[in-house]
DNA sequence: AACGCGGGGTT
DNA sequence: AACCCAGCGTT
């Protein structure tokens, strides 16, 4: 079997993407702040879902100044439903690093960029070929996919050692003259021709000169090993209501959904919470609950994160008194009203209760 | 090198 | 319900 040669490679990828390639807003800028941003929002993401928060940001921020200076919070509502929070929370501190210490001008050079916090081998290659033309191939998902079947790659991409073979051979593909679009055609190409599952190989380009469709390697390639089961976890959240305000709090790190706004909450290792005990706790806690308003669960939720398989109670309790300062500061609790809420980043959990529950509602 | 971090889509 | 998608920071 004949290797694929470089040009060759190159040659059908870029022409495969004249025809097939799809109109997206950052494909016609060459503003490093907007292929950052928009790099960023699709690590882990596809278009189709991140398209909308691209639109949203560079709307409500059109330059790195507007995002440097705007709070955490309202960056991360505009984020909220994305996940992995810490992009947002990176992108933020890093606008503020560009404007405070760069003068607002971008990094131009991949080993510049590289040193960003949120930005790692692949968004800086992105920015660095898009923005500048640097010869520097990127590595995504979709290029280990495309790689690893046309040219018969077997290391598991999972491996942080397959990604210097991958590296190589993606630099030794990468055309001197067109950087920029040759990066945009591979990850265009997987995304849409050499598909994880059900690729078109009938209608490929490259078929013929493609090693796993000649070997019947399609299904097995690239190879990646599995992720580990989801660890079940149960939480049980007490919505405190006092007057129409509601009590929630911001998440602190070291878990998931660090600075985004949810209730008090129960952990239990195995789902069980005694409802008698609960009510003593929170009484001797300080909290001037009328029983009879104890609003049980009408159901469970369930939340499946990739890491983490969420099952999800929420007891609706109204008090008679507002908590006193001490509880507050010690339960690090704050009454919101419903207005207000809707302006916190929640976790798709619990802004789904809060729709479910006619707490939030949406015109 | 191993692990934690969200959420959505398809079968 | 079980499969798929996945880059970066931390340890």
């Amino acid at each position: 079997m004949e290797t694929t040669s470089p040009a060759f490679f190159s040659g059908t990828l870029l022409s495969w993407y004249g025809r097939h390639k799809r109109s997206l807003p950052w494909r016609d800028t060459i503003n490093p702040y907007f292929i950052w941003l928009s790099e960023v929002i699709l690590q882990q993401t596809r278009v189709a879902q991140g398209l909308p928060y691209y639109l949203k940001f560079t709307e409500a921020y059109p330059t790195v100044q507007d995002l440097a200076s705007a709070p955490q919070d309202e960056v991360l509502r505009l984020w909220q439903g994305l996940g992995y929070y810490s992009r947002a929370r990176n992108m933020h501190h890093t606008a503020q690093q560009i404007v405070n210490e760069f003068g607002g001008k971008f990094p131009d050079k991949y080993a510049e960029l590289l040193q960003l916090k949120g930005v790692g081998s692949y968004t800086a290659a992105a920015i660095a070929s898009f923005a500048f033309k640097e010869q520097v191939a990127v590595l995504d998902g979709n290029v280990f996919r495309v790689l690893a079947r046309i040219f018969g790659v077997a290391d598991d991409i999972a491996s942080p050692a397959a990604r210097k073979v991958f590296q190589k051979l993606a630099d030794s593909l990468i055309p001197a003259d067109e950087p920029d679009t040759f990066n945009q055609a591979i990850m265009e190409f997987g995304a849409i021709q050499c598909t994880p599952v059900m690729p078109d190989c009938m209608f490929c380009p490259l078929q013929q000169s493609c090693f796993a469709f000649n070997h019947g390697m399609v299904q097995e390639l690239p190879v990646k090993s599995k992720a580990k089961a989801a660890r079940p976890r149960f939480f049980h959240y007490i919505v405190l209501e006092h007057e129409g305000r509601f009590y929630m709090r911001r998440r602190l790190e070291g878990d998931i959904w660090q600075g985004l706004y949810d209730f008090y909450l129960y952990e239990s290792m195995d789902g069980q919470l005694d409802e008698k005990q609960l009510l003593h706790d929170l009484q001797a806690a300080g909290a001037s609950i009328d029983t009879g308003t104890l609003i049980l669960p009408q159901k469970s939720y369930k939340h499946v994160l990739s890491h983490q398989k969420i099952t999800a109670w929420f007891y609706h309790l109204k008090l008679k008194l507002r908590l006193t300062e001490e509880v507050l500061q010690e339960a690090r609790l704050v009454a919101f009203t419903p207005q207000q809420i809707e302006e916190l980043p929640k976790p798709v959990l619990i802004n789904n209760y809060l729709k479910d529950a006619g707490i939030l509602v949406y015109l």
